[in-house]
DNA sequence: GCCTATATTCAACGCATGATGAATATCTCG
DNA sequence: CGAGATATTCATCATGCGTTGAATATAGGC
């Protein structure tokens, strides 16, 4: 059975975990039709479990939130290691290193960019920094003219890709595999930290 | 005064045309927190009418949102005559027309954004029409290998100027003028059009 | 084996929501 | 001027929301 009906906790062997039941839950809608239009119920039900149990755990719908947006790897890390590597193959490295990073927790990655456009600015902090990381990151790489101006666009492109992929799933975007991303993203990339 | 309180038709003098007055509310608020997130109330208030009203002009919600996604440009008649240009500087002509016809309605491309990603995927078809003719327009116009996934890519990097450009806001990509960001951001694009 | 902490459900709260229908004021056309 | 059409507000509805507090069942330490 996968129902636990009536009161009290429930017995060790039912070994559901309903909290990351929840959270899990949560990611799925949340990612598929945005925070403010999922209700705490239908996550609820959605994991099998009674609203109040929201409460209980993440004290109201934003901890959910929280909860939900929790990284299970440090974006600034990654980009500060491919950073390390300098200029020359920048464009790849980044690429292959997003796409990597990324695809095995590409549920996070949509629910984060869709609540990042869509909800508060200041309701994603993650991306805040991610941001200020990635932009000022670049920009430090880059000479010659337009640097900053092409910092951000390397981000613009990064968005773009991440966007595409796990958010619109667009054909081919959604398919390659992160080895022939860099190969053919890689050097459009590229061309901005040259600077032509 | 602003206010014209009482219920019946109001005195021709009173001229202001409330049925626009709640698609700029709702297109400036919609933009802010998103479809769901907003009320209809929310929208009355902002444009200092009666929430029936949208009742009355839109018959519900959903059809406030429809009215306010009202392209007010044809995006496929851009796209088309951009590619008609042929591959050479495409990807100037590219970023140059899409800035040039999206600056001036960057609030409803912004909600056009959010929307699309947060909500029912059918509920945008202008994204969706805008995608297949971007794509398998620009498709048509490669050669060489890879060239599905160069054209979608193509298409990652427009998604990603517009998401940073009319909805992140990013500093530098929203600053630049149509005219720098065909120099700078144009080459990247056509280093995918080009094939390396 | 009791006692407390924890997990879970249930019932209920007040509130905001989207929508409807009637009421009223003005406009337009004959 | 009179008749309908149109624009607007008001009062009201049922519904679903997020949250709370109490009730109940199990687990785990003494």
């Amino acid at each position: 059975m996968t129902t636990r009906p009536g009161r009290g906790r429930p017995k060790a062997s039912d070994g559901a975990d309903r909290r990351t039941a929840l959270v899990d839950a949560a990611r799925r809608l949340f990612a598929e039709r945005g925070f403010a239009a999922t209700s705490v119920r239908a996550v609820a039900r959605e994991a099998g479990v009674d609203a109040a149990l929201v409460s209980h755990y993440f004290g109201d719908k934003q901890g959910l939130l929280v909860a939900t947006m929790a990284l299970p790897v440090d974006p600034a890390a990654r980009i500060r290691e491919v950073l390390d590597g300098g200029r020359d193959g920048l464009g790849e490295r980044l690429v292959r290193t997003f796409t990597e990073t990324w695809d095995p927790h590409e549920d996070v990655i949509a629910a984060l960019l869709r609540t990042a456009m869509t909800g508060d600015p200041e309701q994603a902090p993650a991306l805040q920094l991610a941001r200020a990381v990635l932009v000022v990151g670049v920009r430090e790489q880059l000479q010659g003219p337009d640097a900053d101006g092409r910092a951000a666009l390397v981000a613009a492109q990064v968005v773009g890709l991440a966007v595409t992929r796990y958010v619109a799933r667009l054909p081919h975007v959604r398919d390659l595999t992160p080895g022939d991303l860099a190969r053919v993203y890689g050097p459009a990339v590229q061309a901005l930290v040259d600077g032509n």
